[in-house]
DNA sequence: GTGAAAGCGCTAACAG
DNA sequence: CTGTTAGCGCTTTCAC
């Protein structure tokens, strides 16, 4: 370690300013002098000190996330989304998990922009809690939500219309003949969990049909699983189960088999996300996919956008999801699926 | 943006040394002058750079890490795991993925190295393709690899011990009663695969039984399900399938239950990590838990010893898995357990 | 086209 | 105990 643009320059024979030129190639230099400088550096192993030039430039190229877990495979799959959005500008992703606390995550904020990342993408995990933090960041850098938002809406926000996303699912279960429906989902902390309950609410009081009280609990295939139980010993199995995520529903699905319930036969389940395994589970979930990489895209964006301190209306945009019918519903003409598992039939 | 140690000194009426001490404790000033440093520092939100720091100290607090792809749950675990671990010691993770390609992964290495990251962990895509670039690194900085390694021993490593790994779930398969197994996996490009399709070879050598020749593609839930189509398809089923990793297992899994075979009946099978929905699919997964904590935290405690430049035997630690027996595979005594699927009987 | 020098923000000598 | 200053490695005026 330790070769720097003074070592290449002598090496050259020419002063730093000249290195620095030819090696940067953002202005005029000898051909001669180029090609010196280059042999040099790659003689003696250059590499830049990105620190450096960063104290210099007063810009990192670099982007800090922060997203509650990364245990969470819909939050794997945006992390990865993201930090591929940021490759194509050579920009680097500094990921740090908030373990869904407040306190945790205010913490990262600040660590975060003491390395003064260049803009911040971030989860919040508190619809309440997170604000002040969050609102605190986003004076100081760009910063864009994704999926889950702080109330007041006073920073940039791209996710999923959760709206058009329940409503379709209610819309998916009700065809198929169901007339009691369930949702089970995730406490009321963050705003997925209020915007997806009150898609639902909003669905089912449309669709007329009968919408029992919600389970609330955790985005987690534990909660789903104990839902499920408690679906089981509760009375009456509702036509139909639409869940907040698709690690509630797998959870789920286990309990209504250990019970000896037939999905889809006796009730239907609808998940949410469409992560890599819901596919896989068995039966295959019926799920809303999450336009995921569009999501990371648009964040990017909107972070190149956004110029701190210009006020500016607060961006928010929703992306419409789409629905992927696969065994675990029953359809409209009363029939059930069969397919590879793989690949499930998409709405339009 | 931009409140420097030159404010708030100027705010206190005192010298940027003397704030700088203030600030960070490390010497001695007046507990006055401490308090008036400390109180403009927090009137001017004032937020130390640490970029400049890092160019001054010659050290970042940061540590990069490399891994195939945050897609697989294994290596997300991993990752949280490790974030986990420098969190205690106020480090922050610079993440990327290789994408399984060498060529990407040199280069995310190289601006690693660039970014003055002061430790590196990794887990090369490919056997041989990764070396040369790792080896480099290697030289610059504290470098460990984690599951998956580079040809020729040169860097440190740690990960599971992949001969009792497969000896316990051989071992586990046959004393159900299997007297042919096949083992699904990957191909063999990089560490993991190879060492264990020799620990399965082996295990079954000992065991004196008979292993049909191995199905190898991808760590990946497409693999597994082609691959149980492929064993439906070429004639008598083996009594048992041993899978490089879960997800392998459950695509299988998925594949053996369309093609009407029951498990574990019919078909043992037994996973490899024991990622979150192994526990939740269906049937639960029998298969070998990685001790994903305790090689992070081996790991992060290795990234201290290492001295670039000092010389060193490169240290090897294989950690000793543990079987979790859930329900994919017959028990010696015949039978199949019963449980609620979360938890799984340990072997000790 | 090239070089000298300033300066990004910080901390650790080194004097006082 | 406090202040002044050098310098981490880089890029970019500003003269020449």
């Amino acid at each position: 370690m330790g070769v720097t643009i003074h070592d290449v320059a002598r090496a050259a024979g020419v002063s730093v300013a000249s290195a620095s030129r030819a090696l940067s190639g953002r202005r005029k230099v000898t051909p001669e002098v180029a090609e010196r400088v280059k042999q040099a550096a790659a003689e003696l192993g250059y590499r830049p000190n990105a620190v450096a030039k960063a104290l210099r430039d007063q810009t990192t190229g670099t982007i800090g996330m922060i997203v509650p877990g990364i245990g969470n495979p819909f939050f794997t799959t945006i992390v990865e989304a993201v930090e591929h959005q940021l490759q194509e500008t050579g920009r680097d992703l500094l990921l740090c998990a908030s373990l869904y606390t407040p306190e945790i995550e205010a913490r990262r904020l600040n660590t975060l922009l003491a390395r003064r990342v260049d803009g911040l993408i971030i989860s919040p995990c508190d619809f309440e809690a997170s604000a002040p933090a969050v609102l605190n960041a986003a004076r100081q850098v760009p910063l864009v939500q994704v999926d889950r938002y702080i109330e007041g809406g006073g920073a940039d926000w791209v996710g999923v219309d959760d709206d058009s996303a329940l409503a379709q699912a209610v819309d998916h279960v009700v065809a198929g003949g169901a007339r009691s429906v369930v949702f089970v989902s995730s406490r009321l902390m963050n705003s997925s969990a209020r915007l997806r309950l009150a898609g639902f609410q909003l669905a089912t009081a449309r669709a007329g049909i009968a919408a029992r009280s919600p389970l609330l609990g955790e985005f987690t295939l534990a909660w789903g699983f104990e839902a499920g139980r408690s679906l089981l010993a509760d009375g009456p199995l509702p036509d139909a189960v639409v869940c907040g995520n698709d690690e509630i529903a797998v959870g789920l699905l286990r309990a209504l088999r250990l019970g000896g319930v037939r999905v889809p036969e006796e009730v239907s389940v609808v998940g949410f996300d469409d992560v890599g395994h819901a596919a896989m589970c068995d039966p295959p979930l019926t799920t809303v996919r999450q336009p995921v990489e569009e999501m990371a895209a648009e964040a990017v964006r909107l972070l190149g956008q956004v110029r701190v301190g210009e006020p500016r209306a607060a961006q928010r945009i929703a992306i419409a999801p789409r629905l992927v019918v696969r065994e675990t519903s029953r359809l409209a003409t009363g029939g059930t699926m069969t397919g590879d598992g793989q690949e499930g039939r998409e709405t339009t």
